[in-house]
Parts: C-alpha cells; sequence; structure tokens
DNA sequence: TGTACATCAGTGAACGCGCGTTCACTGATGTAC
DNA sequence: TGTACATCAGTGAACGCGCGTTCACTGATGTAC
C-alpha cells in the first residue's frame, strides 16, 4: 500500500482513533504502544506520525471520543426511558453496574476507564482537558435525570457519579471474588434506593 | 559497600518496600522501574534480586505493605473519636476527601491509587491477592464504625467506600479545576449526612 | 580472643527487548495542461 | 478525455533510550577452629 487516497486516509484516521478510544480505556494510557494501535487499525507503525504530531495528542484524541461514545450511550438510554426520568435513571445504572460493563472496561465508561492514569499524567498534557471536559458532559447528561424540584442535585450529580466510577472500579480490581459482585449489587441497591419513597 | 550484616540488609529490604509502596501509589504499578525504587532506598538496581523473585513479587509487596499503612491510620482516626462511631466516621472522611489526601496520592489510601492498575494486571499476578485482602480489611475498618442496629451495614460500607475511592479517584483526574473540589465537597457531605437525622 | 576462610549483600556492566520517533523510499493519487 | 508529473499516505529499517533481569566481581561479614 504506497499511497492512500484521502477519502481512504479519513477512515485510516478514524481507525486509529477507534482502536485507541478502545485499547486505552483497556490496558490504560501507557499499556499500548502506537504499533499495537497502528496493527489494531490494520496499518504498520510508521504511518502514525502523518495522522498524529505524537503519542499524547493520540491519547487526548482517544480520551475525547471515548467519553463521546459514553455519552451517546447514556443519551440512548435516556431516550429509551421516554421521558420517565426515574426509568431513564434505573437504565443508566443497572447497565453501568453490570458485570457486562465490569468485563469490558474497552467499551465501557471514559470516566471510571482512564481516570487512574489521567491523574497521573503531568498536568500540562493535553488528555487532562479532554478528561475533564468529557467528564462534565457526563454529570450534564446524569444531571438531567434527577428528580424535578432538587435543589441539590447538581452536587448529587457529582457524588452519583464518584459512586459509580468508584463502584465499578474496585469491582474491577476485585474481579474473581465474591466481593466484586457484592459491590455492585450494593452500589445499584443504593442509586436506585434514593429519592424513592424509604420503605425501610 | 561490599556486603552489607544481615542487619543492614534487612534495613536494606525494608527501605526497598517502604519506597516502592510509597512510588506505586504515586507513579502507577508501571511508572517506576526497578532502578528508581532501589535508587529511592539508597542502593544500586542490581542488588534488586537478592531481595525479591521479581518485579512482580515486589509489586505485590508494595500492595500488601500500601494497605498495611493505610488500615493502620484508619485505627489511630477511629482511635481518636474514643468510642464515638459517628465521630469516628467524619475523622474517615474528612481526612479521606482532603485535598491534602489528593495531591499526596504516594502516602495516601491504597484503595483507590492502585484500584485502577491492578484492575488492569493479569489474573495471575499475585498482587491481585494483596489488592483482595487489604481491600477487605478497609471494609471491615470501616464497617466498624457504623450505627448500632444498621442490618445493612456490610452493603451500606461497600457503597461508602466505592464513593470514597470514586470521589478522590476523580478529584485527582480533574485536579486544578474547581469541579475537583466540587466533588470532593459533595462526597463529603453525603458521607456525613447519612445515618443523620433528616432536615432537608 | 585471634586467625583463616567461606559466605553472600551489594556493585555495575551487560543481555535482549520494546518503546516513541525519524526518515529514505515506494508508487498510487491528485492535478495541471 | 488523455498524458506527464508532482504530491504524499503508508512502509519498514533504523535511531537512541530505558526496561527487567543476569552475572562476574568485590570485600566486609559471619563462622569454624
Amino acid at each position: 500500500m504506497a499511497r492512500a487516497s484521502r477519502a481512504v486516509a479519513e477512515q485510516h484516521k478514524a481507525a486509529i482513533e477507534a482502536a485507541s478510544a478502545r485499547l486505552f480505556r483497556e490496558h490504560g494510557l501507557h499499556g499500548v504502544s502506537v504499533a499495537q494501535v497502528m496493527a489494531d487499525a490494520g496499518l504498520t507503525h510508521g504511518g502514525f506520525y502523518g495522522h498524529f504530531p505524537s503519542r499524547d495528542a493520540l491519547v487526548a484524541r482517544a480520551c475525547a471520543l471515548a467519553f463521546e461514545e459514553s455519552a451517546t450511550r447514556w443519551r440512548q438510554r435516556i431516550d429509551q426511558a421516554q421521558g420517565d426520568r426515574k426509568a431513564a435513571r434505573r437504565n443508566l445504572v443497572v447497565q453501568y453496574l453490570s458485570t457486562t460493563h465490569r468485563d469490558a472496561a474497552g467499551r465501557g465508561c471514559a470516566a471510571s476507564a482512564l481516570a487512574g492514569d489521567v491523574a497521573r499524567e503531568a498536568s500540562d498534557k493535553p488528555v487532562h482537558d479532554a478528561y475533564l471536559h468529557g467528564l462534565k458532559s457526563l454529570i450534564d447528561i446524569w444531571q438531567s435525570t434527577a428528580p424535578d424540584g432538587d435543589d441539590a442535585a447538581s452536587d448529587s450529580a457529582l457524588v452519583d457519579l464518584a459512586t459509580l466510577v468508584g463502584a465499578i472500579t474496585i469491582a474491577r480490581a476485585t474481579r474473581g471474588d465474591a466481593l466484586s459482585d457484592d459491590i455492585l449489587a450494593a452500589a445499584r441497591d443504593r442509586l436506585l434506593a434514593s429519592h424513592e419513597p424509604t420503605d425501610a
């Protein structure tokens, strides 16, 4: 393959981005090499710098794209509830805290998959902006499912997100032990019980 | 330094473990080399394999030691409350969700600092046992501060831990933005409000 | 307590390897006429 | 529409570097007498 047409080159760039968004979530920002990303996209490593100025630039783009995928999926699940905010929230929570999501980080929530790595990146790395922007968009989406008249919806959204991210993160770290499932189930119960009539 | 006495060699091993427990929490399980750990302990890298059979063995030991440090600190804060469970829990939460803790992962909670990396380690790596055991000990300690007669104390402890870990993890990933402080404050309010008389 | 010698903790060079990045090259694509 | 040629997307070898691990060596420590 000596030279690809412009249209094909654009497809290649999209393939590189899609591969990196998945592989970085699955193996961490430092767990995948440029060559591995390129191979996953069906290319050889040398052509990478025709698409991105550096590996760090790809990391930032992958982070942004992963958040976009997550946001799109969240909006779909809310739409499925057809205006019922409680049902929307239930859709989000049940999917988020499922063993399926736990066992497929590569296709899962960017906020949880990348948080640890982003926290350790040097503060001038472009991935920080992508993470911050992406997280805020997920917070906004989650907040849109808050019950009417909830004065503390904003703060509440932050804590709910923290619980979701913390639960799946710890569940992943303890996978294989019964505790992992217990954490998911306990967090699910708590998040679905809040704003419900107290029956206990 | 040609040969150290047995006592000194033991001190060296302890120094290697202490250095790794701090550095792995700060920079991640793959963010620090054997040579860096040894240099931090005041030694050269070649002697490492006289103390540990492999890097993976050190990672597991560092994880266990980091959890022991965390557990010891938690018990101290509970003791400071002199039997008042609510005060004990407040001590733990306020310290855990402080900006000090957020900005010093190397000396902070092992559960949050290592979760992401442990989740991605191959399932046969010894660090998994260390993480699981360590996390369970922190859950037990947290649960010991549950109010009397709380039937769901066990599940509740899992969710509280998830919220703590999630909040500090996201706060670290968004450090530098106002959102980071907001997350810590919101989680603090929620965790200190639970089991309180509802005044809202 | 003193002497002779085996032990072994730590040193630093070296190993093979994979990394991010660069670059000369290839040859189909895109363009000027 | 056809031809001539410049452009440039992708290839694969190569760069310097740091990694985990090994190993011959050093010389103080520990031990046997």
